[in-house]
DNA sequence: TGTTTGTCGAGACTGTTAGTCTTGTCAAGT
DNA sequence: ACTTGACAAGACTAACAGTCTCGACAAACA
């Protein structure tokens, strides 16, 4: 190491162009509208950089990835998530927690777009990672909420709640990708339901 | 239309070269064998001609797509499928039919060429309509088996039995593509119990 | 004002893969 | 022998992710 060596602790102060906020927000814009606008078919970095009006390299220069480029396009909005529920009533607060996931996911353009990232996380590992850690703070929302009204005695205390968690986001994604049927309302009531008597 | 065209019922007397069955055979094989020893990565119809001994094109001379390959390979074993069971208990059915399912899927070297499988499907439009016919005879198979617990009482007259095989296939395949969690016959046996208790 | 530094848009380039096309060979029937 | 069509090999096209290069430009500093 010598004196011109970048110190630890210490930057060297900036210089040279900086960089354009703009372009970062018009990726993310991009991004997004193309996601929503994808009829399933994938999302390709050259479609965001061309309708962006950027190049390739400025993509490439703040994420590392196509894939984290769709997530963060799509975290912007998510970021919005309803804090988890908590009136002191298990089944009231469970059934909130699942039909607001259901209507989060529908609303607007969010369902064509989360549709087509789960898609494209299927085959590249490094999005499913990203989007794992994305998702695992929803799961661990729900699981705590259980775990709140475990501690009521509204649930059996051998009750898995990993099981009920997984229930609720495996009906939730398998039907949300096939589309066959439908993630209403009612539905989350009738869960909420049944999940909490069946382990009560 | 005149009188070279060929005729409906009838068939010209076969010319050329036969097609070899053993091609037909070590593409299959090859196919089922990738599959199996894929780690997640895709698996290519380059390599699988070429394990197989044979030209890409005679690949595409009797498959559509790489996807149908694919699935038939895998189709190959699962014709064993179980019949669903029917012994006039509901519950035991139920808990039978899960478990068979969570096994049949993790049982010798199925589980990855089955996830392998899922994963293509994502983002192949075709192999995901493909494998969505072969899902629906166990989808139909289990709602039959329902039904028959509903005609004989073991079951609420309104119970949503779209739901509960959404909710049994749900679970299933997120656990079984993400990993994260089992699928054993303990979890079979509690689900039966909740998916019946529920809506009887 | 001019120099340095690092971002910008544009697009050429590499590597991979699905699917098609070409070529010369070989087997089954006529 | 001749015709027909399957065969193995592999060249070719079209997408696409990700890298590299280039000349232009903007911010700090002298």
């Amino acid at each position: 190491m010598n004196a011109t060596d970048p110190q630890p602790g210490t930057t060297r102060p900036h210089t040279g162009r900086r960089r354009n906020e703009a372009a970062h927000q018009a990726i993310l814009d991009a991004a997004l509208r193309l996601l929503a606008e994808s009829d399933g078919t994938p999302v390709t970095i050259d479609a965001i950089a061309r309708t962006a009006g950027v190049g390739k390299q400025t993509v490439y220069r703040w994420w590392p990835s196509k894939g984290a480029v769709l997530l963060d396009a799509l975290a912007d909005r998510a970021d919005q998530a309803a804090p988890a529920p908590s009136t002191g009533d298990l089944r009231a607060d469970l059934r909130t927690f699942i039909a607001t996931t259901f209507d989060g996911a529908q609303r607007g353009t969010t369902a064509p777009a989360l549709r087509t990232l789960a898609r494209e996380a299927a085959r590249d590992p490094h999005l499913a990672e990203l989007m794992q850690t994305f998702t695992a703070s929803r799961r661990t929302a729900l699981r705590e909420l259980l775990t709140r009204g475990r501690e009521r005695g509204e649930l059996a205390e051998d009750a898995d709640l990993d099981l009920i968690v997984d229930q609720v986001y495996g009906l939730f994604w398998y039907r949300f990708l096939l589309g066959h049927a439908p993630l209403t309302a009612d539905i989350a009531d009738h869960l909420a339901t049944t999940l909490i008597t069946g382990n009560a």
